[in-house]
DNA sequence: CTGAAAGCGCTTACAG
DNA sequence: CTGAAAGCGCTTACAG
């Protein structure tokens, strides 16, 4: 007798001289069932070791129980995510979730799980999107799979994002307070809308402050390391500033490392201010001053508002922007603290 | 007309005048089917626009093209386990898998998701295992269900893990060529099992140098980066070395806080070699030279592997030792490099 | 509160 | 090479 025969709901209604129906109604806490029926069945089921097939629930039930999070192809780039997916997961398993990690470069066998009815919804984190993500939320809307979107809304569909505005707004807050005087703000790639709203709100943070525009200078960059030591180069090359607020930690560092190179102190001749909090920031000497992402909040939400979309018929609709935490350290200190 | 009426494979069969079982065998490319007879199918399905359901699939052939893959539950101190997800992911993609996500804390939803015919094989990070893990190992041994451990050998199940000793001997080699002539080693926890091959391996290198047994002293340390400042400072209290190995790159970290912290020049006055290639060794000042695991390369040999194990009745056990690479910075160079 | 029965959408011997 | 039929292991109206 092999200890793994398999035991199914026929075996364990057999045992209790019910119906499977009984059985499969105790499984899924059909309050219906006497109480005194559930616990037969219940101990029936610890007894003969029996487990669910989850394939042939999801058949019948039509339901999974299993969600994709998509991220970035590069994600290596931003660890953060990881603190993303763990969120997801928590939430994911107090739920009984699965969760199935895809990269966005394989968007296409997203769209085969979401046409082979192998998941509950998705949750994208999403850039720039091209043709074949749009065509795949309207798919899936169409379809009636809820999903959200980590990061830009498209359409009118239900996202959440950092408020880039307000991160930015408290850097021009605090560069303001520690009295520095010209800032270069580092531009990422031309259209993109976090950095557009970088600038924004350290435009409205120094207006807020009194501060005169003509001491905010602005350099282009893609957010790469390079880009932030190109900007930071050219730009001192006939100008002056004594502060540099980067749309990127990346390109922060590009810029540390120019500053490294010409033996320009920071930050007591120059204060750096990054964004994204990169898993360097704080392992850079000095480390660096940045604005942080809520990400395990983000995560937390994004899986507790998806699961609420499968599971209510109501279909909310969230649309939610979360504040970004400054975080000091030491790069930009005019009152320069500890070395 | 909806557009999203579900097509099912009658609905294909129906369209071909043929029976399901057909379409059914050319889904799975049956050779057995006419070329003729599959063209039409085929086409039929395009029309239709046909998906399977995997979840119908997966319950009457009894596999679900999808594994689990348990990752630490700190995986986040270690980034590099994006490389490995990654790895095991572009095999997982061209091969027609899907890979759920888990951290170790949540090895009980493993175990559920073995239970109940959910994946087809389990990839695990291991390290020292509880109770919990071993009695999973081993309930999916007697299940005939697939897995393999990266990491540490357990019992004779399937593993890859990275040759500590020759990456340590390499670093002994390193060593020896820069001509440092007294070196500490910091361990990891009294009992792990990759500090002593790291221990072991550096040993090796030194005496296959000539190195006098006398020159190496060893302190403890817990692979915390505090551990690591803890074990410099105690040492250097008394004694003295030119370079210390340190059994992970977090410890390394802390030996060189302790240095800027002591105004100790390194490398001038100390070399310092980590263990990992954590995210932060390139990043610190001056970058850290340490040894490098192959992540990706070890992803891709565990999903080949799995899926081997998973697809072939024969049931190969792979039992693999990948070489580490020893990365060169300028944390330990005697004759300095570019500051 | 419980059961009989149909159904979810596939795969796979078994026949021919 | 193809089809009829049973079966995978559940869920869920429908009755009672």
């Amino acid at each position: 007798m092999d200890e793994y025969v398999k035991i199914t709901i026929d075996d364990v209604a057999k045992h209790c001289k019910c119906s499977r129906a009984t059985v499969s109604r105790v499984l899924n806490h059909d309050k219906r069932v006497r109480p005194e029926t559930a616990e037969i069945v219940g101990k029936a089921m610890e007894e003969l070791g029996y487990h669910p097939n989850s394939m042939a629930r999801a058949l019948s039930a039509g339901k999974t129980n299993t969600v994709a999070v998509v991220v970035p192809d590069r994600w290596q780039e931003q660890p953060y995510y990881i603190k993303l997916l763990d969120a997801v997961e928590d939430v994911a398993d107090s739920r009984g979730y699965n969760i199935i990690l895809k990269r966005r470069k394989y968007i296409d066998s997203v769209s085969e799980l979401v046409s082979r009815k192998q998941v509950d919804g998705v949750i994208f984190r999403n850039m720039e999107e091209t043709d074949r993500e749009l065509a795949l939320y309207s798919r899936m809307e169409r379809m009636g799979l809820p999903f959200i979107l980590i990061g830009q809304p498209v359409a009118s569909y239900p996202f959440i994002k950092v408020d880039n505005l307000g991160g930015a707004r408290s850097v021009a807050g605090y560069l303001y307070e520690q009295g520095f005087e010209k800032i270069l703000f580092i531009k990422g790639p031309e259209d993109h809308i976090d950095s557009i709203d970088r600038l924004a709100g350290l435009k409205t943070g120094l207006s807020e402050k009194g501060f005169k525009a003509e001491r905010l200078f602005v350099a282009g960059g893609d957010y790469s390391t390079e880009s932030g030591y190109r900007a930071a180069a050219e730009f001192f090359a006939s100008g002056s500033a004594d502060a540099v607020f980067a749309a990127n930690d990346r390109m922060a560092l590009g810029v540390m490392l120019y500053c490294r190179e010409k033996g320009i102190k920071v930050p007591d001749q120059l204060g750096i201010v990054g964004f994204d909090d990169n898993f360097f920031a704080e392992y850079l000497s000095p480390p660096l001053t940045t604005v942080k992402p809520p990400m395990y909040e983000i995560g937390i939400l994004a899986m507790e508002s998806l699961i609420r979309m499968i599971e209510n018929s109501e279909r909310p609709n969230p649309r939610v922007i979360l504040p970004a935490e400054l975080i000091v350290r030491d790069s930009c200190r005019k009152v320069s603290g500890k070395v």
